[in-house]
DNA sequence: GTAATTGCAAATACTTTGCCACGTA
DNA sequence: TACGTGGCAAAGTATTTGCAATTAC
């Protein structure tokens, strides 16, 4: 392991909007607007695919300019408000993307090499997951499929 | 976090007979059989539900018997194996289990309490796995399919 | 005998916590 | 001013690696 390709993904609303709109919702919860939050927003909506706090760290904006420990605490009131999902892909460290209409995919993932792709393709599950909303009493549902298999590559080896 | 009640599973199979199933079929691909593999196959077996690293070396049969880093090292070799399936369920450590028929559960976690419950829904994607079966070449593949919300009782506070 | 497996020690990586200083509203 | 947030240091926990000793076949 591990080279992780992502396929690249089309950006589907213009970044500075998103950020926007999740400021907006965090405000209403009683959470300040600093560099640091906008920053974070402002890399993952840029990005638009998964990140792990290690690689937001990195960017430019970020790197230097804050301690690490900001970086994991703000992500998980991010995450706790709802502004985010958190997907673990069986690696070491957790990703995180902006929830938003068009974001959610699902991925296969080789066992062997680690290799990430998403998959294009009608997520089979919303039926199931409002199924679960009224039997649960759960909110806010999200989910993550993922399926997990032997790249063809790897199975050569 | 955390207290993760995972709801009772009947058991399906007999755990020794898919002890012995697992090792004769390990033995084939030339893995050796001793003792700690024989007692992690059995925890897993009897226990029929995702166990981590830190908990399977805890059990009686294993805690004082070797060294957690046989258990890594074993554990990683069922997975690569297609013995055990792996689960991440937004927990810092890995969670595994054998895999055989009826052995697959889909999740509903809880993004605050960390509680884990199992889903009996007939699970909605072996149509997609099979799709993706053909177009990518991947084989043995598995899924996770884990919900995330907020449950009922940490919507109160 | 040979190759797979293990134990032990040490290193690595991700994440969390405490505490006090600071900045936003 | 007041409370949410940040920096820094240290600890916690899961996992990995190297290497020599051991064990299964």
């Amino acid at each position: 392991m591990q080279d992780c390709h992502h396929s690249s993904r089309k950006a589907s609303a213009d970044p500075a909007s998103v950020v926007e709109e999740c400021i907006h919702h965090i405000r209403g919860l009683g959470m300040r607007r600093t560099r640091t939050l906008e920053c974070v927003l402002s890399e993952l909506a840029k990005e638009n695919m998964p990140l792990t706090i290690g690689e937001l760290a990195q960017r430019p904006s970020l790197r230097d300019q804050c301690d690490p420990t900001t970086i994991y605490r703000l992500v998980e009131r991010l995450h706790q408000a709802g502004i985010l999902r958190k997907l673990g892909l069986h690696e070491r460290a957790m990703f995180y993307e902006i929830i938003h209409k068009d974001s959610h995919r699902d991925y296969l993932i080789c066992n062997q090499c680690g290799n990430i792709t998403d998959i294009n393709e009608a997520c089979p599950v919303e039926t199931l997951e409002k199924a679960l909303k009224e039997k649960t009493g759960y909110r806010n549902i999200q989910h993550d499929l993922v399926f997990y298999g032997e790249c063809p590559r790897c199975a050569e080896a």
